[in-house]
DNA sequence: TAATAACCGAGACGGTACGTCGCGTCTTAGG
DNA sequence: CCTAAGACGCGACGTACCGTCTCGGTTATTA
């Protein structure tokens, strides 16, 4: 249907123009689409990126257990991590930074697509400290923040590179905080 | 002057709506100013906001050599974070959030702001390698970008207090990782 | 649609305050109508005036051959005075106080509105001059600038009446002067 | 004095940019003088256009009895024609869009202006029927309404040079209709 | 010779209107 | 029925002038 161009017109938008320059006008343009389609599908911009980049992320949903809580972490690191393409990394800052400005948003967005992340994380933890991979003392919750703040800040500050090394340093400092070598 | 009115405003009505309330138009109202005056002095909603910052924030900038890399590193942590209330901090989120809509703002703010921010972090942990206080081995850069980003991911996810707990595990964390016990 | 609205509040200011005191944001408040549309019509307040106008004087317009000169002559004069009531008066003046200000409007306005006028009084007296009432060294150019110039003159003085009285002394005199009593 | 250059920076503005494009700002900066100073001296921009235009007019104001009143006719309209030189029609045509924006400076003009330049006329006339030259039944006031209103028009309507020509055949005109050859 | 005043430039300031852009809602016509 | 096309009320944008208001820095007397 139209949603697919629709979708397809916010992705080619936001790589020409950035986030700031997408307009609800602008998509319906692109999208050779008149703006009431648009709006009867998506009740703001943000939400239409946010679906775009739902369809991207599917690939690197599942959290496997290999059996292996480095693998498992690693694993989900990189995956999460060679997902940021820079497109991708521009649509998650886009809505990050709709997130502080519509406060209906943000709550979707902190509640559905942040925490849900952090949770993934957490369970590749849990299960790690099962079978005792995990000290007693590490903080699970805080070691997902850590995770998930330092891949952030890369993905907002835009100074460095969001690739493979970035991705193993990380696990390598998650997995030694979690074994409590601290 | 007029300047001190219109900061004073931005303030409140950020407190008040948000950043996505905030409007050059009503910030010139709150004021009691003409909108020329705001447009004379900062030519971004998001100028004032960084200037209001900036002078809230100017004192916690210090970061002085106390000897002790332990008490240099809690103490920068606890202060950064101390200082980011929730007034700031909604502050902050609104400038990440600008940088990602306004590429023109975007580079002042990452190469003013961020990058100056993590200069001092790094400064402090350099320090702690001349006493040999920090492993060879460790990244201190990657340190810097550790522990900002956890803070950024708080204040931007609001899904957890920016109190003195956090910032000693924060601390605690970085100065383990800095020690290489890792 | 809207565009009558525009028209209306247009007449209806300039009644209260005079051309000077109107504004295309007035025009908008004053029809309930957004500023957009105003400008999606009109490239300026002028233009919406002479529209305005137009609708006016559209009964006025034709400008019979009776077969007599005089009665066509003193016919034309007098529909035309009698259509510039008060109110069509201010209109005019205000056109004209514009094609002073704007350029651009100053071509439209006399080519379309001044030019057209003189045309058919002219058309007038060239009927005569075939049927041999208008003496062949009468300047028939002159007198159309002569028969204008006397009503716009009292137009933007103010300081006589445009009433029938005028409309006939006019007319004798154009008449006079046609006739080469002269 | 400062006086000077404020007149001749407005006569210039006006030759550049029409009086549409004159602002109390521009005259200021063109003159190299403060907005004060202006403000010190003149109430309105009309104010200045018309002292400039004044100035100009200074030459051609008096009326002299030249016993004949085909000469006295004749010689005032010839330098009133020949005083409006482009410049000063341009001006003369600012002032009267002016009067028809700003009722205040209206009830100035066309009591001070136009009122004073029919009476110079009228008084001519005047003259001419003391002596028998103007038959009893001309209407004197229309007269010079008739002569004054056919220069204005050309002035606003800017579709035929003021030249000599136009003078002497508004002249020949007004004395016809004067003598009551009509 | 100094003080004192008149005048000046510079430009900040509170306002109002400008003309444009995008919002989200609505109506209309056509496949 | 879903669509494109696009008019519409709304409200913020950033700019231009308005007329008023200090603020210092001349000149040009007057004491």
């Amino acid at each position: 249907v139209a949603r697919q161009a629709v979708l397809r017109a916010a992705g080619e938008l936001i790589e020409e123009h950035g986030y700031g320059g997408l307009t609800m006008e602008a998509i319906a343009r692109q999208a050779g689409v008149s703006k009431q389609t648009v709006y009867r599908w998506w009740p703001s911009k943000a939400e239409i990126v946010l679906e775009g980049l739902t369809d991207a992320a599917a690939a690197l949903a599942p959290a496997p257990d290999s059996g292996s809580l480095e693998q498992d972490v690693r694993g989900f690191l990189r995956r999460t991590i060679a997902g940021a393409t820079p497109q991708v990394a521009r649509m998650l800052a886009a809505l990050m930074a709709e997130a502080q400005l519509d406060e209906t948003f943000a709550q979707a967005f902190r509640r559905e697509f942040l925490a849900h992340r952090r949770q993934v994380l957490r369970e590749v933890l849990e299960r790690g400290r099962v079978r005792g991979d995990v000290s007693a003392n590490a903080d699970i919750q805080f070691l997902a923040e850590l995770a998930f703040g330092t891949i952030w800040y890369r993905i907002l500050g835009g100074h460095a590179p969001l690739d493979r090394r970035f991705a193993d340093k990380l696990a390598d400092t998650v997995l030694a905080l979690a074994a409590d070598h601290v």
